[in-house]
This record gives structure tokens, sequence and C-alpha cells, in this order.
DNA sequence: GTGGAGGCATTAA
DNA sequence: ATTAATGCCTCCA
């Protein structure tokens, strides 16, 4: 067995951000606990931005739990993360979304 | 190899 | 808007 268990967690958090359909969204305390990782919310984040370039893995369905996204609006990362999201349907109220219609619910 | 300090794509109060 | 609580990582001494 070559896993460590810092795989086997890093697949879960994979795979459920697989699992957010398109159109919707998640918080990533919400991703961390989905994934049987409680209260690591911030490991997600720092998961994802070590995501490499060619993934195919939706990190732009993951936001913060407050509905805006965690990068500073106006920057390349924030940009590409809103087309991404408002090609998909997902609306924006000013620099948030309603997670009231956007939320995912499982 | 160990330990402390600082930095985050977080969250709740 | 601020702050405290959290988990994990990187950088030195």
């Amino acid at each position: 067995m070559a896993s460590t268990l810092r795989e086997e967690e890093q697949a879960a958090v994979l795979r459920v951000i697989h699992s957010i359909p398109r159109g919707k969204v998640a918080a990533y305390g919400q991703v961390a606990e989905l994934a049987g990782l409680p209260g690591r919310a911030r490991w997600v984040g720092r998961l994802l931005s070590q995501l490499p370039a060619g993934s195919t893995v939706p990190w732009f369905r993951v936001i913060n739990a407050s509905g805006r996204l965690s990068f500073a609006p106006g920057s390349i990362d924030y940009q590409r993360q809103r087309q991404h999201l408002e090609r998909e349907g997902v609306v924006f109220d000013g620099e948030t979304i309603r997670l009231k219609l956007f939320r995912w619910n499982p």
C-alpha cells in the first residue's frame, strides 16, 4: 500500500468537488465536511491552490461560506472563476452569489 | 531532526 | 469591520 492518509483525504475532497453539479456552488467548509474532514475548510483551500494547471477539477465551484469568491475582486483569478460560474448560469448580485438559489444541497 | 513564527483560495461571533 | 479559533505549509535557527 503506497497511499498515505493524506492522499486518501485529498482523493475524498476531489471526489466531492467533482460531484458538485453544474450551476451550483459549495463552500470550502461544506466540501471538507462532505469529504469526512470536518473543520478543515482551510486545508481544502490550500489543496486547491496547489492544483496543477491542467486539472479537470471544477475548483471554481468552491467558494467561501459568505457566498463570495476568495480572490480579490478584479484579480485575474477572480475574473476567471467568476466567468466560469456565470457561464454555467450562476448569477452574481454585486460580488455575492445568492446562496439560497445556487448553493449545492446534496 | 525539531520547534517557533508567519502566512493563507476559511469560518463564526 | 475586527477578532478569535483552526489546520497545514514554508522558512529558518
